[in-house]
DNA sequence: GAAGAAGGCGGAATCGATAA
DNA sequence: TTATCGATTCCGCCTTCTTC
């Protein structure tokens, strides 16, 4: 297995938009010498706070998801004529930013941050900008290009789906891969799925599973999916990027490698527990309809008639209860009984060798 | 109107520039 | 080279919006 190449950390919302990031491409070709790092930042932001104010009056972006708001531009820009000067007002920022007592100071705090995440995407996520602050071969290529200020054309699309992939190609696509499993078994979430595929099959331990982390920048992930068009309506990749991939040596064999541990992953152990979580939630709704349908037995069901209705064997039965209890013991209550009003001499079933034949669960 | 999802936001942790 | 300190990056809480 080829070393997985991916971004750690990605931050919702500034890292959503790709566009800021040719924004600071634009502003860097401006300047007459390079600019050091120190500077850069505060740079950019006053270019940054006039170039959206003047954008935002021709035209409003179609979502700003983690672009300033126009009321924020609007009133800092204010701010910053009413200063009268650029110089005074950078020598303040990083009073305001470190005190930020009233409401303009948390706007001008919450924009530099704004700022500060659109220059790491374009430096050092996607390499558009050199540690030296210069454009790059890949900088300059972006500004070739000519479109909308804030939408994202067709050839802007290509050039930001090869920077992603150099990026972050086995967690962008095994993204995409999630998205449409999701879609064939018909699942909620497949963040789960998700994490013991890149824990387990692309060994990525980055990511401690216990904080929100990943589905965090899986928002990012699937807003760059969005904005470029990915994938198509049954949620496969796109045939264009589908070349991409393939004319590229590297993406080509990469993409084989990834598909073959995403089937091995379906394969083993997933379609199985897929079955049982189907199998579950068909138990359980059978369970809450008897509970208000029959008779009151202190919330106890008869198995017989759950069985029935699941139109499933006994012994698949048997081993369906079995793992239902041992997995869900944790989240309710489960109780069996073995006791019945009426003689019934139908089979028993067994839990932890203990012959039973009605159950009640209360949700904890 | 409750529950869940989305998005905005504050601030802590960490990083890295600078100066000795 | 290393210590310091402020800027930058990351985390996830909390409010707002959406859906049932």
């Amino acid at each position: 297995m080829t070393e997985p190449v991916y971004i750690a950390s990605l931050h919702r919302p500034f890292n959503q938009q790709l566009k800021p990031s040719k924004w600071i491409c634009t502003f860097v070709d401006t300047l007459d010498k390079s600019i050091p790092s120190s500077q850069i930042l505060s740079e950019f932001y006053y270019y940054l706070i006039k170039t959206l104010n003047k954008e935002y009056q021709k035209e409003l972006p179609d979502a700003f998801n983690g672009l300033p708001s126009d009321v924020a531009i609007n009133s800092i820009w204010e701010y910053i004529q009413n200063i009268n000067s650029k110089k005074e007002f950078l020598s303040e920022l990083p009073n305001i930013i470190l005190d930020r007592k009233t409401v303009i100071d948390k706007q001008i705090y919450s924009t530099y941050k704004a700022a500060s995440y659109y220059l790491n995407l374009a430096k050092d996520k996607f390499n558009l900008i050199s540690p030296k602050n210069t454009l790059t071969v890949n900088g300059k290529a972006l500004l070739e290009i000519k479109s909308n200020f804030f939408r994202i054309s067709q050839r802007e699309a290509t050039f930001y789906f090869e920077r992603i992939l150099e990026a972050d190609f086995h967690l962008f696509i095994t993204h995409c891969l999630f998205i449409k499993l999701g879609l064939k078994y018909n699942l909620k979430s497949v963040i789960a799925e998700q994490s013991e595929f890149i824990n387990d099959y692309l060994k990525i331990k980055h990511f401690n599973f216990t904080s929100s982390s990943l589905s965090n920048y899986n928002i990012v992930r699937n807003s760059w999916v969005e904005s470029l068009n990915v994938l198509d309506a049954k949620f496969n990749i796109r045939r264009n990027y589908i070349e991409i991939i393939n004319s590229n040596v590297k993406f080509y064999e990469w993409y084989n490698e990834l598909l073959l541990l995403f089937k091995k992953f379906e394969n083993e152990g997933f379609k199985e527990k897929m079955a049982f979580v189907k199998r579950k939630g068909m138990f359980l709704k059978i369970y809450k309809q008897r509970l208000k349908k029959d008779k009151n037995d202190l919330g106890f069901i008869n198995l017989h008639n759950i069985k029935g209705e699941m139109r499933i064997s006994a012994e698949n039965f048997q081993k369906f209860l079995v793992e239902f209890y041992e997995s869900e013991k944790k989240n309710r209550n489960i109780y069996f009984s073995n006791t019945v009003n009426s003689i019934d001499t139908r089979e028993r079933f067994y839990i932890r060798n203990r012959p039973v034949i009605k159950i009640k669960i209360k949700d904890k």
